[in-house]
DNA sequence: AACAGTACTTGGCCATACATAGTACTATTG
DNA sequence: CAATAGTACTATGTATGGCCAAGTACTGTT
């Protein structure tokens, strides 16, 4: 019970999330995502988004095409399917009603009790 | 890979974080958790409750203090320790820098790219 | 030919939320 | 006083996702 396992398990299901919209916003590439998520200090791992990104293709809310490099493998360029994009609403809309429930409890001063 | 399962993935960890500050607020014993939870329309089922405040009672975290009831069993009357709190102000910190990250990632728009 | 860098894959581990069933105590009811 | 309902807590097993670690495969450089 230490701090850095509650980060991993608050991460859990938000991650997927942020990668959903990443890829909502045009085709991109393992490292593409990895680079935005570390810009906003969510730090991933290659062990952790590529068998999400797998997942979610097997789900089908993900498709991929893959294109050539000019320096080293090919590699994957995602983009949502239809059912991804639907299922990126309702993720949404699941994280904000989080936010505000969580809000609701952390935000109320002892002195209201 | 259904928007129930995920709700469930995004509540790990966060619920610790809401379970302790309750707690902070004053001593309650476990129905009490549970009425504010519901309230802020955080779903939160026994099994879970229980086997949690177990684990954070483990940890150090939390104390109890049995309380007799006039309507039924005795209750445990749940309040923070010092490692508590401090581990609550920790919990705190990385709920914000997660939501900042989220945002960051989630509220940038399509035509910033 | 050997090496470094990039991209992706795989298998096993751990912690948490949940479902479900069960224990124990109290007050009420016939 | 026994049976029942209600309240509070306990215990066991399952599923999921993030992570570690090792590994594969392709490219360009030295």
């Amino acid at each position: 019970m230490n701090l850095e396992n509650t980060q991993v398990q608050m991460r859990k299901g938000i991650l997927e999330y942020c990668i959903l919209h990443i890829i909502s916003r045009g085709e991109v590439y393992a490292s593409d995502m990895l680079d935005e998520l570390t810009a906003a200090r969510m730090i991933v791992v290659e062990g952790t988004l590529y068998p999400l990104l797998t997942r979610l293709k097997n789900a089908g809310l993900l498709e991929y095409k893959w294109v050539e490099s000019k320096s080293g493998p090919p590699r994957k360029y995602y983009k949502l399917t239809g059912s991804g994009t639907k299922f990126l609403l309702g993720l949404t809309e699941t994280w904000e009603e989080l936010v505000l429930s969580t809000n609701q409890i952390t935000l109320k001063s002892k002195t209201t009790i």
